[in-house]
DNA sequence: GGTGAGTCTGCAATCGGTTGCAGTCTGTGT
DNA sequence: ACACAGACTGCAACCGATTGCAGACTCACC
């Protein structure tokens, strides 16, 4: 059906060995016989065929990429630079969703990995022990958050909190609310940490109210513990918790930013749109994607690691700020 | 590093062929041979290396997956849809994202055609000629339109537009507006078919006002000219541009649903968290993906396309009514 | 006991490339 | 004229599976 790299060499009068040369290591090859080969190539459209080049070389040109849920608008902007990236380098890429179910990632990389040179792993979720057992037996680098000993690319989010809390103090907020997500996330605890370090430095206090579903139910959920605690401003995991946090205040009546200013983080397109739009943490999403792809690709041509320092990229946040944050209510 | 067919002979004693055979056809095999190919194999946690096997069989088990943006969360639900479908079959899925280009869409797919078995194809804007011409060398299953000869999954638009039409009839609307999406666009001439057809029925009337970006900005770019028609309701391509339009009007001073009504298409998550809550033709999304992936699965284990019946799916849209619909303002 | 059918199993070819090794050819230095 | 290095090219083995064909073995039946 399609042609092989024997119909090309019968066509350029050489041996396949020759051919295959021709196309990956051109120097080795005599230029007017190259150009045969090329031109044997063009005429018949000659790819080829990575499924063999895979058996012998080891490598399928193939990475992996698993996310918790397609249909958050975070993952799928990531999703859409390693996907771009990738292409880039004439790498395909698999695409798994977990259904935000952890139990699950250990088996679909164990699965995937079979078919993969390497994975990118968006698990916020699982533990350091856990991505370490993962990484036994596959090159994985993760996305969205580090673990010890393993590549990966995430976000400074202390700077990102910084630059929150520093916009809510010189509005004139003093006592500031924060809605975390899953206890066990790890953007939860350094989004958490970051805070409480930008709110000591700043002479302002923090008000945690726990830990809640990274989800607009989750917002909703959380905006009567925010009014209850007296803040003038809340800062919320991310925008789809702010943007709960949004509704319920608007249905009980407490004005944004008015009572009360709301701050998220990602500026995912839905942010802009609420309303008030939605002041928040803006995190560079394809980018992350972008770097963790290159990051993962060095690591397969350069196994031994030699370049130990670049395993690891760091991304800052930049503060959008829209409507929803305001001067501090006067007592 | 990992066990080939061959490791697995040698433990259970006997050949290469024979595990092979026990694997996949196991009622060719003696049942107590197999059960010694069955420990040996778990013994060793084979897996059939798929480069190797798709060499010979030219079978690769992966599908393709080609839609216009995957930040769009359309298709992002759609991709779930796939990716869930596909798993269950233990298929793996290679996703590329257009980037809304459709002139980059036959290169893609040509490129993935050769790594793949089919490909699930999701191309709004692409003329018939050129869906012909890409699934000449490409089983194809197309999806969220279309094409004469080519198997595909699509919505009932215009059971959906009589749905929404008939909402607004009951409400008391007589002059509905239309925004449609790109001109060339599959989803367009549908619902801007079924509209007339619903509206003509209904004894109403119908005010299109042209095409616009299926984005935020494309209804906050015809909300003007809506209210120019002097309708009292306004079908918009959809959510998208239905959140854009409720954003205009809002800022415009022209109450939802109290001056004019607003129906959306797709039912996104965003239009639950619309103020107010989106009125809107539910689409099912990742049931489109699943019944492409059915259909495509179907037509590679029988080339011969003896099942001809099957190779369409019809998906019905249900209205989803919440709060940005009401009755029609009295003259 | 011999024959034939039937059931398993193994041999070896094959898929489409890549690559170590050896051979050919050309050109240069002496 | 000869030896030798260097530049290309081809042969053949190999990657890890699948599968047509044929051989081995069992069993029943005549």
């Amino acid at each position: 059906m399609t042609a092989t790299i024997r119909d090309v060499a019968r066509l350029a009068g050489v041996s396949p060995s020759t051919v295959s040369r021709a196309l990956s290591l051109p120097e080795m090859v005599n230029a007017t016989t190259r150009a045969r080969v090329a031109a044997a190539v063009e005429q018949l459209g000659y790819e080829p065929n990575r499924a063999a080049r895979g058996l012998i070389t080891g490598r399928t040109g193939t990475i992996g990429l698993v996310v918790p849920d397609l249909a958050n608008p975070f993952f799928a902007s990531l999703t859409k630079g390693v996907q771009a990236r990738a292409r880039h380098h004439d790498v395909a890429v698999f695409v798994a969703d977990t259904d935000e179910d952890p139990a699950a990632e250990a088996g679909l990389v164990r699965a995937l990995s079979k078919q993969v040179d390497g994975v990118v792993l968006c698990s916020p979720r699982a533990s350091d022990e856990e991505l370490a057992a993962i990484a036994q037996n596959t090159t994985v680098v993760l996305v969205n958050r580090t673990a010890v000993g393993l590549p990966g690319v995430a976000y400074d989010n202390e700077d990102g909190m910084r630059q929150a809390v520093a916009h809510l103090v010189a509005l004139g907020h003093r006592r500031i609310a924060w809605v975390g997500g899953p206890a066990t996330s790890w953007s939860t605890q350094h989004r958490g940490f970051g805070l409480r370090n930008a709110v000591e430095a700043l002479r302002a206090e923090l008000a945690p109210v726990g830990n809640f579903a990274p989800t607009y139910e989750g917002g909703m959920a959380a905006a009567d513990q925010v009014v209850a605690t007296g803040a003038t401003a809340v800062v919320a995991y991310n925008d789809l918790v702010a943007i709960g946090l949004l509704a319920r205040l608007h249905s009980r009546g407490i004005s944004v930013p008015g009572d009360l200013s709301v701050v998220g983080v990602d500026d995912i397109a839905m942010s802009r749109m609420a309303r008030p739009a939605l002041t928040t943490v803006r995190l560079p999403k394809q980018e992350a994607g972008r770097i963790a792809v290159e990051l993962l690709l060095a690591m397969l041509d350069d196994p031994d690691g030699a370049a130990e320092g670049s395993k690891h990229g760091e991304l800052h946040g930049e503060l959008i700020v829209r409507d929803s944050t305001g001067p501090a209510p006067q007592k």
